[in-house]
DNA sequence: AAGTGACTCAACCGCGTAACC
DNA sequence: AGGTTACGCGGTTGAGTCACT
């Protein structure tokens, strides 16, 4: 325990950087690599802490950083995540590549935080403040479910998170950054990055289908003890959940934005064409069937689709999707609908985001 | 043009914890 | 096993910029 005494010497320089800072930062990391942050400063010729040194290269100097505005995609992205993992901006990040946590924290608490506040949504929740206009009965325990799930899938990510941070690492020296270069994977270590990169959205939709595959064969019977490490609900709940949960639903998404205008059209749409007019305009967006449990989901769709655009384009699972649709009650099925979507929407993001191979 | 309030985002602070001795 | 150090994370701050009056 205890914390570092790094920032507390005298004489170390606070404040922004300077060129002259971030040249000799730069050029000191591409030859040597970090190393050791705490013994950094005084090797690079920087009155700096090392803390200093290592935030000013992960949120700004490191050079597979994407800076400029986020795109409609990464908004989504975002908020589904956020929905999913709270306020680990590390562990969203990890799913964002090029974006660091520090500007997906950013990006929230200045933008996206504001708008879903600005619609009724509650941002901590990712629900309708309002929530009782929305649940109708038995939805509650959906909501319960979903939660569950998304505390089983945020520990998932958490540890995935760790594991490509701990290949970044690994890979921080510029020596192993030439071996991989070469592509040659001839150490073990290197091997086991490349792989674990690429294995990972198997092992997602492995461990996900295997939740579904468990939970469904249940079929009510209350058989089967599929309880997660985490879970405190009843299997009943469970069951009711997650039965075909993650069959996926034929897409909805027979809008489409134009990917060349997606960013400013899509971003109209965030704002509403007239403003705030949309952003206000809560009565319409209850008057559609939105379940609280898939809400945000739901919300980013009525974004994008009022002018016949859907954002599941983009996330929507392929062809191996299945059609679980018709048994159920018009509400009911559209509820459904939406939780597969928002939850495969999940699934595929989880799929397709993963980190690019570390390059430090 | 000047004043002012709102907004943005880089950087800092403090805590938790893994790693090390 | 217990103490110390270093790192990484999330929350917060404040300087710079922008927009409006």
């Amino acid at each position: 325990m205890g914390r570092s005494p790094c920032c507390d010497k005298v004489g170390l320089k606070k404040g922004p950087w300077t060129p002259e800072e971030d040249q000799k930062l730069l050029a000191y990391i591409e030859e040597h690599g970090h190393g050791s942050w705490r013994a950094l400063p005084a090797k690079a010729g920087l009155q700096r802490c090392g803390k200093s040194c290592r935030l000013r290269w992960t949120n700004y100097l490191r050079p597979d950083i994407k800076r400029g505005k986020f795109t409609l995609q990464e908004e989504q992205t975002i908020i589904q995540l956020h929905a999913l993992l709270g306020n680990r901006w590390s562990a969203i990040a990890t799913h964002l590549s090029k974006r660091t946590d520090n500007e997906i924290k950013n990006y929230w608490n200045t933008h996206l935080k504001k708008r879903l506040t600005k619609m009724g949504i509650d941002p901590v929740s990712h629900k309708p403040k309002n929530d009782t206009l929305f649940c109708r009965d038995g939805q509650s325990k959906s909501v319960a479910n979903l939660s569950h799930m998304a505390q089983w899938e945020s520990a998932r990510l958490e540890a995935e998170a760790r594991l490509v941070k701990q290949s970044r690492l690994r890979c921080s020296s510029p020596t192993e950054k030439m071996v991989r270069s070469v592509g040659e994977s001839s150490s073990a270590s290197n091997y086991k990055l490349t792989t674990h990169v690429s294995e990972a959205p198997d092992r997602c939709l492995d461990i996900l289908k295997a939740w579904n595959r468990v939970c469904g064969n249940k079929d009510g019977n209350g058989n089967g003890d599929s309880e997660s490490p985490t879970s405190t609900i009843s299997t009943t709940g469970l069951t009711e959940c997650s039965t075909n949960f993650f069959e996926l639903v034929a897409g909805n998404s027979s809008g489409s934005c134009d990917n060349e205008n997606i960013g400013e059209e899509c971003e109209e749409e965030w704002k509403g064409k007239d403003g705030n007019q949309k952003a206000n305009s809560i009565p319409d967006f209850k008057g559609i069937s939105v379940p609280s449990g898939n809400f945000v989901e739901s919300f980013t769709d009525l974004l994008l689709s009022s002018s016949g655009t859907s954002s599941h384009q983009n996330l929507q699972a392929d062809g191996d999707s299945n059609v679980a649709l018709g048994s159920s009650s018009v509400n009911n099925s559209c509820y459904d609908d939406n939780n597969k979507n928002y939850w495969n929407n999940i699934l595929d993001l989880v799929n397709s985001s993963l980190p690019d191979p570390p390059l430090f």
